[in-house]
DNA sequence: CTTCCTCTGTGACAAGAGTCACTGTACTCC
DNA sequence: GGAGTACAGTGACTCTTGTCACAGAGGAAG
């Protein structure tokens, strides 16, 4: 296990006192993940709070036939929500989470998150505020499938890709289509036209965002 | 205000431990709901936590053209999740509550909630259950948009309707189209398909539902 | 009984999205 | 430089869902 670099865990949780953080650091463990590599997946036994110090991770979902499709991003300074409340699931559809980047996470044991949930006020208050900012972030998702068309929902995927890395999508078509549940062809199809309105680039493997909202 | 009946709660919520039920007993306003009154908007400011005595609440959301989708229902012993965690929302969608029958719920202040949160341990976990709770029935609720056709979601929506109010259905196939957002002539062929089975039988403005399995 | 209104059933058509087949294009590795 | 491979573009077709138009059917109220 490495050392801590507590100033760096800091900057991410400010929110978090100091007596808590001096516990989180004596009682945490620093995990690093490759990109790519598979974070969690529900109905494995989740045994440890995921807060997520740097990096990139998608967080999805999965049926029984393999379809997929993106709930949200966790950036620096979020925690799982899912990590926290895994219970025991055993239906078919699962979800995922995977590093996009490279991923350094902390792991705080389960029964000492939970313990501290009585003991820290700034826990408890940053455990809420995370279910919160998921449920919102899903909310939005689910808004986005139930009421807008695919060309929308593109737009959207590419919005929210953007906040969290860049103007530069580093994506072929077929991981779009996989992540909004679709098909190639068809969201080549889309990203077409969205070139066509000057709104992107297309490359070979990755996209320039120019201005979304011009559309 | 109503004099609350101690014992009709205890029933409700018997996981809250005694102090606290008592503080509940001496804090909380009971209120009574019309069926199809708007129990909750968000945009709107909650100041209350909503706890479920009797009745049916269903939990939806609404675009900003009038569209609507069904999220999940809420029973007797339930806490509305949202109520708990409504920040200031100023997008068009909104999260709607509706009393589906009569309804009897208790209001809670949230600073008591809020408070309740640290002095409570049953209360604290109360809470944190709701969230996971809610959090899985909009994720089969999601799962149900994303990943199956309309016949199936159908399925998936009369199962549901049943387990909360039985087997009679008293729904117009322009209500259950709403609650789909779909269109009734869809929703009216997927029905007679499914009587054709013999897994349920139509009625004017109501269905019977025989078995939703042999499907 | 008659009128009126809401709910339901149905056929025809349109639009969106998925699938198939095939072509072209850029990059990588010998 | 040439072969092989993953990615991207495109037309044709199908299926599902939504829309329009209209016809019955059942209830309610007079």
């Amino acid at each position: 296990m490495e050392i801590l670099d507590k100033e760096e865990i800091l900057k991410q949780f400010p929110q978090l006192e100091q007596p808590l953080m001096d516990e989180l650091l004596k009682q945490s463990t620093l995990k690093t993940i490759e990109a790519g590599d598979e974070v969690m997946r529900t109905g494995q036994y989740i045994k440890s709070t995921i807060l997520l110090l740097s990096g990139l991770l998608k967080v999805y979902r999965e049926d029984d036939e393999g379809n997929e499709f993106l709930m949200y991003y966790l950036e620096p300074g979020n925690a799982c929500a899912l990590s926290m409340m895994c219970t025991a699931r055993n239906e078919k559809s699962q979800i995922m989470a995977k590093a996009v980047t490279d991923v350094e996470v902390l792991l705080v044991p389960s029964h000492l998150s939970e313990m501290w949930l009585g003991k820290y006020k700034s826990w408890h208050n940053f455990v809420i505020a995370s279910y919160r900012q998921r449920f919102e972030e899903l909310l939005q998702t689910l808004d986005s499938i139930a009421f807008k068309g695919l060309d929308e929902r593109l737009l959207f995927y590419l919005k929210r890709h953007v906040k969290v890395s860049g103007k530069e999508v580093r994506l072929s078509h077929q991981q779009i289509a996989d992540e909004l549940n679709s098909s190639r062809e068809v969201i080549s199809r889309l990203l077409k036209k969205l070139e066509q309105t000057g709104a992107i680039t297309l490359h070979r493997n990755y996209l320039e965002v120019h201005d979304l909202e011009i559309v």
